[in-house]
RNA sequence: GGGCCUUUAGCUCAGUUGGUUAGAGCACAGUCCUGAUAAGACUGGGGUCUGUAGUUCGAAUCUACAAAGGCCCA
């Protein structure tokens, strides 16, 4: 006996049931340890932020790391895996500052870093418990006892090993890097950050700057020397365009497209140069032009400073390499020069673009390309320093008076306003300001061809990731800026000395200790801040005090040690990293990873072991709203994933994840789609395992797969070759890292097995006698079930185990006791039919335009018909349905099949006709006297079982039935009694009123008036 | 402004190396089938395959340009 199956299933009920069950036998570990020994697999995870709660987009991901890992161990792979959690970094440091009320870092100072930092520690795990039921209700497996953390000590230490490691390779240096900073919290802002606060509309000055030329230059060109002779009679300008007004006095070049085309006009007693295409929307369409010339050829052209910066008591430094900031010496006749960069815009501005190298992104790279100087007038406050006229303002408020002193003297051209789209500070609401600051490089460049060339060797899903986003960010590599001036954070394990200036990187807690006159940790051991911070050693180099270095790292370089860091490399487990830990076989994660953890891992992987640190990566894309709009908290539309499970299963948001479109694609989520997907796969292939229990317990079917016979139905056959076809199908696909391929093709085949096996061989297991067409239906569907069982056991672990355990478990105690602890099912190749397999199509095609063909004349498929002729493409598509011409005998109800290849013996008006393409079904639509009393039998028979529902019986009751009705009726009964009783149970048909008691109803059939009556024995 | 992705029925998606009349599921309407089925079958409505141009005997598919949406970066 089977344990019996209700067809109305309570998935997530159900669910539960095999959660205690794993939990109870160990089941996940088990999957681990009984692969010790084999070849290894492994799987990384990527750490989440656990201070917040896990989205739906966090179940897409464990969906997909789940279905790989856990295939991989049914194939024989060694593959434990370990959580972890992302601990550090600036949005934890937010959510406290919200919870404590504050806007800015001086608060924090005052409130104190110890008290700040245990605050951070503990929000990170706020959200943990929420993960965790969520990770075990989803059954996806990964070890949650040892997870590694982050801001655990062990973890840091590897972390400082790491980078003590970059910098014994001399890939890390200091140097200045440009970000959003609010002026008002002192603060840069992560562009996460900066793009929850853009403002369309600010309203900022538009202005027109006069760069007046100095055509001293050595250079030689006819333009240049035109120039200068044309100078020499009138005073010449470059007229650039600016909306920072303030930026000006940190200009020190300006920059001009190289293949555009500039002219010189004149305007009044002056002479202008500016592009060519914007010379009408400026206002000068009118003007006489002097002079055309390209952009290259003011390359070099010098102007005097605005405002030289020696004059205003501030520093000069220029850019002596791409990393060297160096302070220049005082120059009354400084100069700057006109440069030639690609971000020159032509539609609006003058073409000529105003740089200032402290304020811009762009403006510092530039810098850094040309050499240029490089000038801050603005202190970290926002207020414009040393002695200009303006000197003490805030930025804002200092527009205006610097127009105003550019404009006495005369080098104003034209100012107005502008409204456009400007980040504003999120919290406080101020104009960020663009602001070159100092900090931590790691020289990423210097591998860049080793990033590139190790990105070959990784397989991507979707493949356009490899060439496209990651292989395009490659490509542009920059040095990584990754120190961070926080707080709650992996210290920068850089100490300088204070008295001479000199460095020295640490790279572990011993080392640290070691140093000489070390002093300054506290027990317990706190790697973070304040406390790392209080320590102190003697300068190597001149025996001055040795203070660590305020900053804290980026938390991506966190995330991207883990592949080292979980195990505390090189401190513990040396050998099992090095040996087998080094690189993962898979990793999954959403696309916006491509900048953030897809890259750290490989670029520091790369800077330390000089190999890619991963194989295979599956990209997920976005999961939108039903409605396609992203899910925000702001806008309510966050679907939380427990709910779901809740209402349809975990096994149900798995399959949706799977199937409901490639991993790669954006998807809409719709939590009515996974009861969607609930009802047309879960629930078919339930249905067929219900049924399947239901008959086997009534026929005390054993399965004993040595009592297969060698020769089976054709139907038996086409199922096991679909069957081996699919495991073929699924395992390339998985082993390919196709989970969707794989899911579809499983649907596919339930669908056949659901629709056309068990459909087709209802009567198989219906009939009383039990013979060995019975037995082959009976072992054919067990096998089905058990090997689907087995395949979908990766993607839908619950049900999979319900099927395997009722159905293999229970006949063989000695097979493992968990689903999850069977191998993946090998296909029979010998089995794989192909001609069986198209035949079986046409079949099914010939039934559906017989089906079609009798409901356009009107004839129900109860009604029996002499017989169907049918025309095909060819001898072999013929001989191909002639094998299989019982079942479409079944399907079409018609006597006896019939094959023609003169179309036109179809065109009778005595047959209904249906056709597609090569192949049409006929049939005849007149009924005989005796056909037509079959057909009623056959509706007595419909409407007795229907009563037997309605009455409650049981399948296997056998009842009396009584009727009273016409003579038609009765002689139908008569000659079709064998039948009546066999179908329906019925020991004895009695033509007499039923009792009182008996369950009675009077339908109209064919005609005729009929009380029926059904009674239970 | 740059890179990448997407665009096929009301919705969600298939559509191999170009090759009959572009498909499926859901939803809608009608009919049918059914003692496993919340399922299924048939019929019907619903498509300028985002647009334009090109290559070709032939384009949803290849090429170019454009549009809309999305993501990442600036």
């Amino acid at each position: 006996m089977f344990e019996p199956v209700n067809s109305r299933v309570n998935f997530p009920q159900n669910e539960e049931k095999h959660l205690e069950f794993w939990k109870q036998r160990h089941i996940f570990e088990k999957s681990i340890q009984n692969r010790i020994g084999k070849p290894r697999f492994v799987l990384y995870e990527g750490p989440p932020t656990a201070n917040g709660s896990p989205g739906i987009h966090h179940v897409l991901a464990r969906a997909y790391k789940d279905i790989i890992a856990r295939y991989k161990v049914m194939k024989g792979y060694y593959a434990p895996r370990i959580a972890g959690w992302d601990t550090h970094g600036l949005p934890v440091e937010l959510e406290v500052e919200k919870e404590l009320g504050f806007s800015g870092k001086t608060q924090i100072e005052k409130y104190g870093v110890e008290q700040f930092n245990a605050k951070c520690r503990a929000s990170v795990f706020k959200y943990l418990k929420e993960w965790d039921s969520l990770t075990e209700r989803i059954a996806y497996w990964v070890d949650l006892e040892n997870a590694y953390i982050t801001m655990n000590n062990s973890y840091i230490e590897s972390v400082w090993w790491a980078i003590k490691q970059m910098w014994d390779k001399g890939f890390i240096y200091q140097g200045y890097k440009v970000t959003p900073h609010c002026p008002r919290c002192g603060t840069s802002l992560s562009s996460h950050e900066v793009a929850l606060g853009y403002q369309d509309d600010t309203e900022d000055p538009s202005v027109y700057i006069k760069f007046r030329t100095h055509l001293k230059s050595n250079q030689k060109s006819e333009v240049l020397e035109k120039l200068r002779k044309l100078a020499s009679k009138k005073e010449t300008y470059l007229l650039a365009w600016t909306t920072t007004p303030w930026t000006l006095p940190g200009n020190t070049a300006v920059a001009v497209a190289a293949n555009a085309e500039y002219v010189m006009v004149e305007v009044d007693d002056e002479y202008l140069i500016l592009a060519d295409a914007l010379r009408k929307q400026v206002g000068l369409g009118g003007n006489v032009i002097i002079e055309k010339l390209p952009g290259k050829e003011l390359a070099g052209v010098e102007y005097e400073p605005l405002f030289n910066p020696h004059e205003f008591g501030v520093e000069r430094r220029r850019f002596e390499s791409t990393t060297e900031l160096k302070v220049q010496k005082s120059d009354n006749k400084l100069t700057y020069h006109a440069i030639t960069t690609d971000f020159v815009s032509m539609e609006d501005g003058t073409g000529i673009v105003h740089i200032a190298p402290a304020y811009g992104e762009a403006d510092y790279q530039a810098g850094r390309e040309n050499g240029l100087n490089f000038v801050h007038n603005v202190d970290l406050q926002g207020k414009i320093i040393g002695n200009y006229p303006f000197a003490g303002k805030f930025i804002k408020a200092a527009d205006p008076l610097v127009l105003e002193d550019l404009k006495k003297r005369g080098l104003l051209f034209k100012s107005g306003t502008i409204r456009h789209t400007y980040p504003f500070c999120w919290r406080c609401n101020a104009p960020l300001v663009y602001y070159a600051k100092q900090s931590w490089y790691i020289k990423t460049t210097a591998v860049k061809e080793a990033l590139i060339d190790g990105n070959k060797e990784i397989n991507w899903y979707p493949e356009h990731i490899k060439a496209g986003r990651f292989g395009n960010w490659l490509e542009n590599n920059v040095d990584w800026a990754f120190s961070r001036e926080r707080y709650w954070g992996t210290p920068l394990p850089i100490w300088k000395c204070e008295k001479c200036g000199a460095f020295e990187c640490v790279g572990g807690i011993n080392e640290l200790k070691a140093k000489t006159s070390f002093t300054g940790l506290k027990e317990p051991l706190d790697l973070h801040r304040p406390f790392v911070d209080d320590t102190t050693f003697a300068c190597a180099k001149c025996g001055g005090q040795m203070k660590r270095a305020p900053e804290v790292i980026d938390c991506w370089f966190d995330s991207g040690s883990m592949p080292f860091a979980q195990v505390h490399y090189p401190f513990e487990n040396k050998d099992e990293f090095d040996n087998a830990l080094n690189q993962a076989d898979y990793i999954c994660e959403g696309v916006d990873q491509t900048r953030g953890w897809f890259y750290s891992l490989h670029a520091i992987s790369t800077l330390l072991f000089d190999r890619p640190c991963y194989k295979n990566c599956i990209c997920l894309e976005l999961v939108l709203d039903p409605k396609g709009e992203k899910m925000s908290k702001s806008k309510g539309n966050v679907v939380k994933p427990m709910d779901v499970v809740k209402l349809h299963g975990a096994d149900a948001l798995r399959w949706y994840c799977y199937t409901s479109a490639p991993p790669g694609s954006v998807r809409r989520f719709d939590t009515k789609m996974v009861g969607d997907i609930t009802r047309q796969f879960l629930l078919t292939l339930w249905n067929v395992y219900s049924f399947f229990v239901m008959y086997a317990n009534i026929d005390n079917y054993k399965p004993d797969p040595s009592k297969m016979t060698a020769e089976l139905p054709e139907l038996d056959r086409w199922i096991l070759s679909e069957l081996n076809q699919l495991i073929l199908d699924v395992d390339s696909a998985l082993e390919n890292f196709n989970p969707t391929g794989a899911a579809r093709k499983i649907e596919e085949f339930v669908d056949m097995l659901s629709n056309w096996y068990v459909r087709r061989s209802r009567r198989r297991f219906w009939k009383s006698e039990n013979d060995t067409d019975k037995l082959s239906a009976y072992n054919t569907l067990y096998h089905c079930l058990v090997t689907v069982a087995k395949l979908i056991a990766p993607f839908t672990p619950f049900i999979a185990e319900e099927i395997y355990q009722n159905l293999a478990l229970s006949v063989d105690k000695q097979s493992p006791i968990s689903v999850h602890l069977t191998d993946f099912p090998v296909a029979d190749e010998s089995k794989i039919d192909h001609d069986l397999s198209i035949n079986t199509q046409l079949a099914m095609r010939v039934c559906s335009l017989g089906r079609a063909a009798r409901s356009q004349a009107g004839i129900k498929v109860r009604q029996p018909l002499a017989k169907a002729i049918i025309k095909v493409a060819s001898k072999r598509d013929k001989e191909g349905l002639v094998r299989l011409t019982p079942q479409i005998l079944e399907e079409l109800n018609v006597k006896v099949l019939d094959f023609t290849e003169n179309a036109d013996e179809l065109n009778s008006p005595q047959l209904c006709v249906n056709s597609e393409g090569e192949v049409s079904v006929a049939m005849p639509t007149e009924i005989p006297e005796q056909l037509a009393m079959e057909g009623l039998a056959r509706e007595i028979v419909h409407r007795l079982q229907t009563m037997r529902k309605t009455a409650g019986f049981e399948i296997a009751d056998h009842i009396t039935t009584y009727y009273q009705s016409d003579d038609y009726v009765k002689q139908v009964m008569t000659d079709f009694a064998d039948y009546l009783k066999q179908e329906t149970l019925s020991r004895s048909i009695i033509d007499s009123k039923p009792e009182e008691s008996v369950y009675t109803e009077t339908s109209k059939l064919s005609g005729h008036s009929i009380v029926l009556g059904v009674k239970k024995l």
